[in-house]
DNA sequence: CGGCATCCGGGAAGATACTG
DNA sequence: CAGTATCTTCCCGGATGCCG
């Protein structure tokens, strides 16, 4: 990919001269919801190397994807744009065998499955996320699942918890009471909220 | 991501584990269609090496995404299920400065373009392609636009040529009288198809 | 601590030659 | 034609250190 590309008219060879590269694709993923300082974006990818990131962050600054600030880094419209990319990943992954939910999910992986596992409901909630590095605040009704970072998780409930707890409430079977996260608001619908979420829709 | 993955939860990365290598999603790409021999997946693919091409095609065959008979190398369920991540990388890529249309396009390449670009229409027109290599028929209509591998172009009308002056036709601002490839059939319906066709949706 | 450069070892990708 | 074998190149991963 990054080698010298892959010299091809197709336009998905292209897109993969621009973020074929390892860990191009989850670094913007850590980047969708909002901007990022160094840290944190190394925070959200666990085995990545510091001067690999760098490198990374600089090729894709190069190719316009992001930008980079006083106080980090921030996508470019064509970077959020990739988004779909990561969505059809995500559809395509949760099909797969060999999906352990027990490593690591970084806060912001987490909310993106929530948007895409998604199944509207009528009725609009509101849900404020603390994920403890990083708090969300998303909004559910009949159109879809819209997320945007947070200083404090505010809305009509609170959820709490790391994410891999939130992944065990919302995609597991037992009941938004049983399940190891805190929860502040009306349980009915919090559960309400939960039961909108499917793995593998 | 063949090292030793990424060693997330996240959905996109085990996607990537099995699809993030180097070519494996272009090996895909090439099968998409319909199965084909070694040599076809290799002529669709320039600069691949044999042994990179072996190498890939053990690694997905391993992961279930395509399966190896007497006659060649064939999808499984699980890889053609990917193609909405190619489809979402043609829509993403088609938007990216720096895409060449001079560079060479495979004939499997330029059908899923194809594809992607559709704006569909309510009369159905079905049509073949010889584009030398390969041949395909195609159905479009309101739902969409199919396209299925052909011994021989068949359809309402039929275009030849090789795939670069077919994204020519398909794609350029001439109109297909001018256009540098070969086609029989009714020219206002071939008018008609052409122009059901808009880069960059 | 955030950000980045440098050095090094292992291993994948590239190029080419070779075999059935 | 369909790969295999071999050699080279160089990216990735990890550690370390510098600088503000």
């Amino acid at each position: 990919m990054a080698r010298q590309g892959y010299n091809e008219g197709c336009l998905a060879a292209h897109a993969l001269d621009l973020l074929g590269d390892r860990w191009a694709i989850l670094v913007l993923r850590e980047l969708m919801l909002g901007p990022k300082r160094f840290g944190a974006i190394k925070a959200g990818l666990p085995g990545i190397a510091s001067n690999v990131l760098t490198q990374r962050l600089q090729d894709l600054a190069a190719t316009g994807l992001l930008m980079r600030d006083e106080t980090g880094y921030a996508l470019t419209a064509a970077g959020r744009e990739a988004r779909p990319v990561i969505d059809a990943l995500c559809r395509w992954g949760v099909r797969q065998p060999g999906h352990d939910p027990r490593k690591f999910i970084s806060p912001v992986s987490l909310m993106l499955s929530l948007a895409v596992m998604y199944r509207p409901g009528d009725r609009v909630l509101t849900a404020g996320f603390d994920l403890g590095t990083e708090r969300f605040a998303a909004r559910a009704g009949p159109e879809g699942f819209a997320v945007r970072p947070c200083p404090e998780a505010l809305g009509d409930m609170v959820f709490s918890g790391d994410a891999n707890a939130m992944a065990v409430a919302f995609y597991g079977p037992q009941p938004l009471a049983a399940a190891p996260v805190g929860f502040r608001g009306d349980p009915g619908d919090g559960q309400a909220l939960v039961d909108r979420f499917v793995l593998g829709r």
